[in-house]
DNA sequence: CCTACCCATCGGGATAACCGATCGATCCTG
DNA sequence: CAGGATCGATCGGTTATCCCGATGGGTAGG
């Protein structure tokens, strides 16, 4: 670990100074155009040359040239100037290009129907971010957020974690999926109490959508009638397709699936909705990206859902 | 022509404790590393972060960790902070390299002699080095001296000139040069008196070396022995070697000169010298290269006359 | 010779840099 | 869960330096 401890290092006011007087070779009108006055010029050149060991100017009558060592050090005190100054515009520059990392977080019941669209659009927009994506039960998804191991994390409000705040986006309905051939009247839509003569095909409780949808049946009276529990939607899907019960998924699940075997409808009345919104760490700010992240999650949950 | 009266601007200290803090991660190690306070780097930090006007730290729980921002900067901040320190060490390097330009002057009476040798030798030392050489008469020498056109310039002191200062380095014999076939005895050297009985190839007094001649021979009583007025040693030479008198001439002039047809040889007593030296311009720097250029030059002059 | 100009110096006032001490919050530990 | 330890932020006060106007010395130009 190197000490840094050196007082005896030049500021860069110095080399400006300096660049301004050898470009200009006067230093009342480097002064001018430093916006300083003269004396103070003069006072951080000999400051520089105090602090490099050796003069840059020959005061030569009533002007100043530039010594031998001076003009070896002019294209180098510029670029250390024009380096310092850079800094600030580099970095806007590096933000408004998108350059950076995005790490971004999002539940298995929304990572495959949201992400998709909306990594596209980030890519398309900003070519040179970096995309890290992990998908994860809410707990983990907190956790990470907790440590920034992420920075954003699609799921569904509320969570409980005293460090992470939440921004809820929108709402979306819970379906009513079920064999194509069992005869249901969809055409003006089903009731609880249709639901119930089903058995029921629900995702694990682990994920939050079947905590939810749990929640949702247990107050409804709806609780028992469970009749397989899948690990992943992709599996109730299937288990719904091949005839042993009905489920409740998510619209943004169904927007782009096939129909085949399956039909879908939405409950009557009282029909029961999951909250979509994003996840932060707070006390944290947040990068361009994930700002622009969050603006298009917005977008692709408002979405006018097209039914087929 | 740019306004620079920009006083927004970081200085290389803001940016060197946001490295140290981004590199270690701590404020407090941050300041121990920097030789500071921590309250100190903690100001600089947010001095810069007034300057570029967004956050590079996120102050978590007691630690401070790079927002994207932060981290987009760090590799900026990291190559200028470098940028400011090296500019010495650059310039050293570069001096050492024998980077940069020397510009020599010499009379035309040494500088065919003295001039390569040297030259040669600061090349192969420093085979980066520029080298600008003029040759003119001593008069045109001080002017571009004075106009710091030439850096240094080979003459023969003493020179008139308020603000040129002359280093000597040495003296060198002039020394007789007669046609080979005269008849001289000169196994045991001439007199002035037997100089008499010759006529005299003189150079032109617009060369110091003519004049230094003319001076010595008109005080000499040998004043109006001149046969011919050359305006360069090479001629006076050849005009010897006709056969048509003899002359004065500098001893490096002899040094590496067939002496087919012509024979050389000191007067015994009171020998003619003339002075060599070198010029500059008082008030000014002298850049290592010149200093190695004297140096030389002044070996060469030192180094033992091997006759032939 | 005299004026005008330029840089260096001087003295003082404003700014910031820098520090020690302290606070509040957080993390670790018993 | 209480206590200590640690860290960063904040607070006053001191010092350094930045910056200025005024002045002096030396040079170029009239």
């Amino acid at each position: 670990m190197p000490d840094d401890r050196r007082d005896d290092r030049p500021e860069a006011r110095h080399l400006r100074c300096f660049v301004a007087v050898a470009e200009v070779g006067s230093v009342r009108r480097a002064a001018l155009r430093l916006g300083l006055a003269q004396p103070t010029v003069t006072e951080h050149v000999r400051k520089l040359e105090s602090l490099l060991g050796f003069r840059v100017f020959d005061r030569v009558g009533r002007s100043v040239v530039l010594t031998e060592q001076g003009r070896l050090l002019l294209p180098r005190a510029r670029q250390a100037v024009r380096a310092v100054d850079d800094v600030a515009q580099g970095v806007a520059d590096a933000v408004d290009a998108g350059q950076g990392r995005l790490t971004v977080g999002a539940i298995p019941t929304m990572s495959p129907y949201l992400l998709p669209p909306v990594l596209a659009k980030l890519r398309a927009e900003f070519p040179e971010c970096e995309l890290v994506v992990t998908e994860d039960l809410t707990e983990s998804l907190l956790d990470r957020l907790d440590e920034h191991t992420i920075e954003v994390a699609l799921l569904s409000p509320p969570v409980q974690h005293p460090r992470i705040e939440t921004e809820t986006l929108g709402h979306e309905d819970l379906l009513v999926v079920a064999p194509a051939d069992r005869g249901m009247d969809l055409s003006t839509g089903i009731t609880l109490r249709d639901l119930r003569r089903y058995p029921r095909i629900s995702l694990s409780a682990m994920h939050c959508l079947g905590a939810q949808v749990e929640s949702f049946c247990a107050r409804r009276d709806l609780g028992q009638q469970t009749s397989c529990d899948a690990a992943q939607l992709e599996t109730v899907f299937e288990l719904v397709r091949l005839g042993l019960g009905v489920s409740l998924v998510p619209a943004m699940a169904v927007r782009n699936r096939s129909p085949k075997g399956l039909c879908y409808t939405r409950l009557k009345r009282d029909a029961p909705r999951r909250a979509l919104g994003l996840g932060f760490r707070a006390g944290r700010s947040r990068s361009a990206l994930a700002d622009r992240f969050a603006a298009l999650v917005q977008l692709e949950v408002a979405r006018p859902a097209k039914r087929r």
